[in-house]
DNA sequence: TATGAATGAGCCTTCATTCAT
DNA sequence: AATGAATGAAGGCTCATTCAT
């Protein structure tokens, strides 16, 4: 039912989903939807949480804690696209119905903030393992929102373009991101088998 | 008139929004609404067009054609993050309330690729600059995605911390972008004076 | 003003007309039109009167008092047929939009009543001057009304079919309603010169 | 249902009929009138149609084929008297208000087709019977039409005049029709008996 | 358990009508 | 004398939600 319910607010958005439609498609009655989920909202609701749930396992199911951080933030990226590729409605869901629908927003907002601080783990033992400069709690909750939001954005690149692979997304994520656009300018690209090194 | 349909459609998205709120905090009747406008969704298409030429016509304003190619980035990125602080109602019917109307999300779409095709142009000129190796129009077009894309991501930020100042988004953005993840965890920041020069 | 309301209403109906193309089609403003007439009943009230005015006048003018009753008919008729072709409009508010407003049908009642009161009267005269026995008032209203009904009906068929005469129209009523189907169906057809006599 | 909204039409007309008032005198909510019907548009043509149907049932049930044509007749204009007299509403919808919606107008001109068509076969079936002259098709169509308009035009005053007979008016339609004006001037009149035959 | 049937409430839109100029 | 600008009121239509079965 949950399906039904994603696909046809992927599709329409919360407002001008009918919930006839989502009963019709998930094969029920209305009644049926209203008794297991109680009302529209919640039912909005549970689809949101329900991707954030597959999307934040999914993400964690990828990153082995032993690998340095660098390697885990690469098996992430991966992860995150290929769950976006997987689960567009989803994702759709998640990230182009929900944030338009204040009532909601906080929901995806919290997804948000745990992927995030993730990220930002992740970026705090890489720079610690680098030995370099601690940049502080907010500035890496900076980082860390910065390459979500860059992720987002290339996430909504990948649905748009049915064609690309997911790893190119998540290659080009790491390019951009790791590297710097200043970087790549002057030609250096992020490899998967010596991240960070100058190439070329 | 469309200072107040814009803080509506802001606030509530576009099918929760009402004709009635809309013209009541306008200080006008709903037929003069209709009368002038002609539709709720030629409303929502008028807010949208007006937003994104006051977004592109800021973005051109701020970027000086005899700057380097750099210069005229950073001029850009801090327009634009004035431009999101300012106009904050607009913005956020762009983007948080346009891309889920499917029926809208190409106005959007096609402000967007303004935008990126604008951005992709700087880049190609910093490259040439540069002397390094042009790495190709698709992938220029994909770069260019990737800052836009961070860019709104860091906008939302923005929205969502009101006290911080656009100028803090901009140089985040550079930061980030310009310099890598990967130069910032060595310790390395873009500064404004020096970009792209390494500092400990 | 009157002809542009008439062409409005004739087209559309009394709900359907808008007093702002009303306003349009005469050329005027539409607090003028309020000005000159109080309000849309009013206005619609002025065109049916017109209408059933310039009707009676037709009709009137056309009948010689001193010729016979029966050729006063015939002029009458051709008059009638007349008016149908040179005010389509007119006739069209008159009998097919009036009639099924409530509140405006008594005034297209009034006109009826006062034609078939004329029609009765002719009646009356030529079964006095045939030396007839008299079918009584109640008897010779219910004729007259046959005619006119009759009338009617074959003006509609007149105004769906521009390219036919109203002449023919009014040789065929007379034919009709004088001779009868009866008489018509054994070959016998009425004549101006011979009105009245078995042809054939 | 659908006498409820043929009540309405019948007293309001289309556009002033409100669906509220409709719902209301047939017991039931709006939303099940739009359920059942679809629009406002098609709830007044499924009035129309189905008292189309009622109208040429009722006159096709009244005329044995065996019988001559004229007895036909005969029993089909009293049929259709019956009808006019026992669904005056029906008979309000489809010749007052259907005729002026431009709309709709093609659906009572179909239904009235149908039966001018009849009236013309059983004048050609009653002409080929009485051996005499074939008038060709033009002109039965017209004689056709003529009685239906007459037909029409004294239906109108038996629903004016509620307290008549049905069997009057279909006395009178006889009369004036079959005998012809110019004969009942002359004091003759038509019989069910001895149709046609001269009566002193 | 499951649903067909039903509805209260609300929204977009339009129109007759009127001021202020 | 004439009108551009403005509105109160109402109507068609839809939808989330709930009974009665």
């Amino acid at each position: 039912m949950l399906d039904a319910a994603t696909a046809v607010f992927s599709e329409r958005g919360f407002h001008a989903a009918s919930m006839d439609e989502i009963a019709e498609r998930a094969g029920i009655s209305k009644p049926m939807v209203y008794l297991y989920l109680g009302s529209k909202g919640e039912l909005f609701s549970a689809c949101i949480r329900r991707a954030g749930a597959q999307l934040t396992e999914s993400i964690s199911a990828a990153a082995d804690p032993e690998l340095p951080a660098e390697q885990q933030l690469w098996a992430a990226v991966q992860a995150f696209f290929h769950f976006v590729g997987a689960h567009r409605d989803a994702w759709a869901v998640m990230f182009r119905q929900a944030r338009g629908e204040g009532e909601f927003a906080g929901e995806v907002a919290g997804i948000r903030s745990l992927v995030i601080g993730n990220v930002a783990d992740l970026f705090a033992r890489a720079i610690h393992s680098a030995g370099a400069i601690d940049p502080g709690p907010d500035e890496l909750q900076a980082l860390a929102h910065a390459l979500v939001g860059t992720g987002e954005s290339m996430a909504e690149w990948l649905l748009d373009h049915p064609a690309e692979e997911p790893e190119t997304a998540a290659t080009r994520l790491m390019n951009v991101l790791w590297m710097g656009l200043g970087s790549l300018i002057r030609g250096e690209v992020w490899r998967t088998s010596t991240p960070g090194a100058p190439v070329q």
